[in-house]
DNA sequence: CCTATAATTCGACATATGTCGAACAATAGA
DNA sequence: TCTATTGTTCGACATATGTCGAATTATAGG
């Protein structure tokens, strides 16, 4: 319960659960990518448009990958930032009355 | 996008978030109220156990009725707090890529 | 009307959060 | 090696949050 409060916490904030629903929904507006292939966005797109500072948009994602929702990897010059479909499945499960052990 | 984040802020809290799911799952442990009537809680039940002051709870109750979670309604001496099965639906449909548009 | 029960409101307080700009780090390419 | 690009880290700051106890309100029952 403690840790999917921090994760309900870390999308409790409008700059972030946009970030999120980015990442969550790159492929086609409105849809969920694949489950077996997470789509990629890098930092400076995911952020674009937002009307944040760069320190600060690195301090949301930053908070989110905490959080265990969403992973990073840096690709040459760029991060690399996607949501693991896993995720978004145990989130929804807690709204039908299951309470999944999540690790980490 | 602001309503939602409103939403999950309010789930944010170890104490809430556990608030919220008691109030889902009073009906049977691990199970969720039937869709056309919803179990109440009375404030002292809902939080009993949790070692927080009753101003605490209250505040905390408030924050989520604010954020269109549960509903609260007096009766006699007593205040029953329960949880509407769409709010629940609209929830988990974020995670499958789904805005909906809250209204309130 | 008086009392007990159930819950809320109201300060007060320590701590956490969101934001910025400046400085720094990592990488690619000329 | 120098430079431009892409992000991150580090204070600093104003504001929000979680908590409590004391006082208050609402109701039911003698």
């Amino acid at each position: 319960m403690e840790i999917l409060a921090q994760r309900f916490k870390a999308l409790g904030n409008p700059h972030r659960v946009e970030l999120m629903y980015r990442m969550m929904t790159c492929c086609a507006p409105g849809t969920r990518c694949s489950a077996d292939q997470a789509a990629r966005l890098c930092v400076g797109e995911v952020g674009d448009g937002l009307a944040i500072a760069p320190s600060t948009l690195s301090h949301h994602l930053k908070e989110l990958h905490q959080a265990g929702l969403i992973q990073m990897q840096r690709n040459g010059k760029q991060v690399e930032c996607w949501v693991e479909p896993t995720v978004l499945e145990q989130l929804a499960s807690f709204f039908q009355g299951q309470v999944m052990e999540t690790k980490k």
